[in-house]
RNA sequence: GUGGCCGUAGCUCAGUGGUAGAGCAGGAGGUUGUGACCCUCCCGUCCCGGAUUCGAUUUCCGGCGGUCACCCCA
C-alpha cells in the first residue's frame, strides 16, 4: 500500500509541525501588533467565483470538485456541470468575496489577516507544492500609498522576525508598465506578451528578451523603444526620474514610487533593501498599481509579494481600493530549515519516567509544579531504551527556534527515589520536583 | 501541462539478467562503569503494473512519486 501523501502535499512531523507553529506565533503576534485582525474563509469557494476573478494563470490550476448528492451523470457530461466548486487557488479572491458580504460590520478601512491553505494543480517541485500556507495581511478602504507602505513595513518585519536575513524588497508599479507600453507604440493586445517576456530578464538577459520581443513583430519602433527602456531596466535603489519625465509618467504614480522608496530610511525595515525593479511583473491579471516581491539570495525564487488590485472588489459588487502582501509560508519555513533551524520551540523540558503505575499520582504531581515554573514535562514508562529517549530528545533540540539551547532532564522515578539525568549539562537544581 | 534526470533497509548510498549489501539509526538480548564501549541476533513485496526472458531489483514500455529546466508562482 502506498502510503505517501498526494502528489504535490505534505506530511509534517512533529519536529516540523513546531517549527511551523512557531512560525504561526510570530507572524499572527506581529500582523495583529500592527492594528490588523484574523478572518477565515473557507477553503472552497463557488467555482464561477474563481473562474473570471483575474487570477490569471492560476484559474488553470484550480481543483474542481464534483457536485455530490443524487447520483452524478457521468457520461457525456462535461466538467463545468459536474463541478460547481472549487478550492481556492490565493486568499485575495476570498477576501473580495468577504468584504462585499460583509462590509457593514467591517471598519472603514479593514486590516485583514488570513492564513490558511491554498492550492493549485501545478506541477510540483522544490518549494513548490500543490497545497501550501500563504499569510496575507490586505488593507480594504484605503486608497493612497499609505496602505502600501504599511502592508511591506510589517510583513517585511514579520519576515525579519522569523529570522530570515537580508531579504530584498523589489518594487515596481503595473501603471509605470502600462505607461511604458503605450510610450513604446506596444498595441494592447501584445501588452502582456511583452510584460511576460520582460519577467524573464534576469534568466535570459536584455538580448533574450528582445529576441522574444522580436518575435512579436512589433514593428521597429515599439521594439526600438522596448530596446531602449531595457537600458534604464536594471534594478536600482535610485528611481530614474529622468526615465520617467520621458515617457510622461503620471505625478501621480512617481509620487508613490518615491513613497515607497522612501522606507528604506525606517527603522523596521532593518537590514532590508528596497529596490525599484521594472522588471517585476506578477501574473495576477487583477493588479492595478504599486506591485512588490520579497527575496532572498538563497532562494531562487521569492518568498513573498503582493499589489493593489483596486477594480477587484467592484467584481463582487461593493466597489473599494484594496491592496495585499502574501508572505510564503511553505518557503520562510524551507528556507529556514536549510539555515539550520530543524527543530522545535525549544522550552526547557523534564522527562520523567516511572516504572510503575502507582508512580503516576507523584509524577503528575512533578509534572504540575514543573509546568507551573514553565518548564515542559512529559511522563512515561520505562518501556524504551534510556539511551534512545535522550538521543531523540536530544535530536529534537537540535537546531531548535524560540528558546534554542534550553536545558533537558530525565528524571527516574520510582517510589521515593529520584535519579536525575542532567542531559544538557546545564540543568538547574530540581528539588522544587518533591515539595 | 512539455522535456531531462532519478526512485534499493528509517536515513545516506553501493550493487547485480539467477529474488541484495555497507555505514548510521531502530528492535530483541548479552556484557557493563546501566546516557560509554563491546558482542550476538532481527529489520527490505530492490515504487507499482505490463512486456521481453527459462529467470528482472537489474532491459523495454506505461503509471505513480521526486527533482531540474520550461511555464508560472508563495
Amino acid at each position: 500500500m502506498e502510503t505517501s501523501p498526494a502528489r504535490g502535499m505534505k506530511d509534517y512531523l512533529p519536529i516540523e509541525a513546531a517549527l511551523r507553529d512557531w512560525m504561526l506565533g510570530v507572524i499572527l503576534e506581529t500582523y495583529t501588533s500592527r492594528g490588523f485582525q484574523r478572518i477565515e474563509t473557507p477553503a472552497l469557494e463557488n467555482l464561477d467565483r474563481l473562474i473570471g476573478s483575474g487570477g490569471g494563470e492560476n484559474e488553470k490550476l484550480i481543483f474542481k470538485v464534483l457536485k455530490r448528492g443524487v447520483k452524478l451523470e457521468i457520461a457525456g457530461a462535461d466538467e463545468n456541470t459536474l463541478a460547481d466548486l472549487g478550492l481556492r487557488f490565493d486568499l485575495t479572491v476570498p477576501l473580495a468575496r468577504y468584504w462585499a458580504h460583509n462590509q457593514p460590520k467591517l471598519p472603514p478601512v479593514f486590516r485583514a489577516i488570513q492564513i490558511g491553505p491554498v492550492w493549485r494543480a501545478e506541477r510540483p517541485q522544490r518549494g513548490r507544492y500543490r497545497q501550501f500556507m500563504q499569510c496575507d495581511i490586505d488593507i480594504v478602504g484605503e486608497p493612497s500609498v499609505l496602505a502600501e507602505m504599511e502592508l511591506i513595513t510589517v510583513s517585511v518585519e514579520a519576515a525579519a522576525r522569523l529570522g530570515v536575513r537580508n531579504p530584498v524588497l523589489r518594487f515596481n508599479d503595473r501603471r509605470f508598465l502600462d505607461s511604458v507600453l503605450d510610450w513604446a507604440g506596444v498595441p494592447s493586445e501584445a501588452g502582456p506578451a511583452v510584460l511576460i517576456a520582460l519577467d524573464k530578464l534576469d534568466k535570459i538577459g536584455p538580448q533574450g528578451v528582445l529576441a522574444e520581443v522580436a518575435r512579436l513583430e512589433l514593428g521597429e519602433k515599439a521594439s526600438g523603444n522596448l530596446a531602449r527602456f531595457l537600458e534604464e531596466s536594471s534594478a536600482s535603489e535610485e528611481l530614474p526620474m529622468g526615465f520617467f519625465a520621458e515617457i510622461g509618467l503620471d505625478e501621480a504614480v512617481v509620487a508613490d514610487m518615491v513613497a515607497i522608496a522612501s522606507l528604506s530610511a525606517c527603522a523596521t525595515l532593518g537590514g532590508t533593501k528596497l529596490v525599484f525593479d521594472p522588471t517585476v511583473i506578477r501574473g495576477m491579471g487583477y493588479y492595478t498599481g504599486p506591485i512588490y516581491e520579497l527575496g532572498v539570495a538563497e532562494l531562487g525564487f521569492s518568498i513573498g509579494g503582493g499589489g493593489r488590485y483596486d477594480e477587484m472588489l467592484g467584481r463582487f459588487g461593493r466597489p473599494a481600493p484594496a491592496c495585499g502582501f502574501s508572505l510564503g509560508f511553505e518557503r520562510i519555513s524551507l528556507y529556514l530549515h536549510e539555515q539550520g533551524a530543524h527543530g522545535a520551540v525549544g522550552a526547557p523540558q523534564v522527562h520523567l519516567r516511572i516504572s510503575s503505575p502507582a508512580d503516576y499520582p507523584i509524577a503528575l504531581a512533578m509534572a504540575d509544579r514543573a509546568v507551573a515554573r514553565g518548564v515542559r514535562a512529559s511522563i512515561e514508562g520505562t518501556s524504551k531504551k534510556l539511551r534512545a529517549v535522550i538521543r531523540h530528545l536530544l535530536e529534537e533540540r537540535e537546531g531548535a527556534v524560540g528558546a534554542p539551547g534550553a536545558w533537558i532532564a530525565v528524571v527516574e522515578l520510582s517510589g521515593a527515589d529520584l535519579k536525575i539525568h542532567d542531559v544538557t549539562g546545564d540543568c538547574p537544581e530540581l528539588s522544587w520536583l518533591r515539595d
